[in-house]
DNA sequence: GTCTATAACTGGATAGAC
DNA sequence: GTCTATCCAGTTATAGAC
């Protein structure tokens, strides 16, 4: 090992843990809930290394956290719709999985940037448009992937508009009631509506 | 006219007023954003009248905020869906309306209890039930008004569930983008999976 | 019951030592 | 680049005059 950026310790560097504290602590408690302090003593990094590396200060920050976290679950979800191969079961697995993994973290972990979007769609400009960004990219992702099954590209766009938001809403619900319950009956919605858009195409002519 | 109460001027009373100003102040900027001096102003009211009427603090205020919003937005959700005969049309015309309503609203009159549902989800467990109660409400409504058209219960309740996460949803899409395009896709899934309920019940013996 | 003043604390942001 | 101390505006909450 030569010297420089060797720690010892086998941790990512004060930037990424500044940054991932900062994913963790917008997910559970929002962006007006969480303070910067918060944060710096979640990443066990010096308050000042957050100017020091996010010159912009909250929003910068922020902004960062959302792209990257925002990318880094669609990827996620995308692995797990390609762990099945049947559509329609892919679909219910899905959301099984993400009933099983909110249960597990205490009803904590669910969309990683939707509080931070109600939040600031009114009141931070810069920060509405890197959430919008995210949510079209997802869109454009669930397009393509609904496409393998939908021909129709305003259905397949429909369909993957359709799963964010009411998995979204399942999000609110299970979190509210603790309760993996609305987010198991959004795909059973969601299977029912890919299951009749799959139909629909089969039968063209009518 | 007799006194006591008499105002000259014809506006609710204090305490009404300092409810309403936290509602629209909660909807639009969440739990945290919102400050009780910045309700007070809004209310224009004395910043002690809050502690006098709400002696429990910014937790009572956002309580009994959030139950009461809670109840009219179902009531008024309710009679937006009773305004039309047709099922299908009167769902896909209540988000048409939704839309239309926050694009005029600047994108800012959603859902009143969906951006503190989602921060107070984790960190506060006496509004965190508060906004469990609201959704259930919500729910065991949307129930009954399925089931007029739908005779499984079971049935009804996932059309309701189903109609309440897809809208919550599309407000966090819709809000974000500043577009009615995704309220309309969702007034669409909507209508197409109560269509499938009603025409499967149609046929009960397959 | 109305309203003001202030206490006690936390927020984001900055300056500057090391 | 790391880390601490501090500033000032903001917060919730309370005390007390009127």
């Amino acid at each position: 090992m030569g010297h420089g950026q060797g720690q010892g310790q086998d941790r990512p560097d004060t930037r990424t843990r500044i940054q991932d504290a900062a994913t963790v602590l917008f997910r559970r408690n929002g962006y007006a809930g969480t303070g910067l302090k918060q944060i710096a003593a979640e990443a066990d990094a010096p308050f000042g290394s957050i100017y020091h590396f996010f010159p912009g200060g909250k929003q910068q920050l922020t902004e960062e956290t959302i792209r990257t976290a925002g990318a880094a679950y669609s990827r996620m979800v995308l692995a797990l719709l390609d762990s099945v191969a049947d559509p329609v079961e892919s679909v219910t697995h899905a959301f099984a999985t993400a009933a099983d993994d909110l249960e597990a973290t205490g009803y904590a972990d669910a969309c990683p940037i939707a509080t931070v979007a109600l939040e600031v769609a009114s009141t931070n400009e810069t920060l509405r448009i890197a959430t919008a960004d995210v949510f079209a990219e997802w869109v454009a992702a669930g397009e393509q992937w609904f496409a393998r099954w939908v021909p129709d590209p305003g259905t397949a766009r429909s369909l993957a508009q359709s799963l964010i938001m009411i998995l979204e809403g399942a999000f609110v619900l299970s979190r509210a009631a603790r309760d993996r319950e609305p987010l198991r009956a959004a795909g059973r919605s969601m299977a029912a509506l890919l299951r009749s858009a799959i139909e629909e195409a089969g039968r063209p002519s009518e």
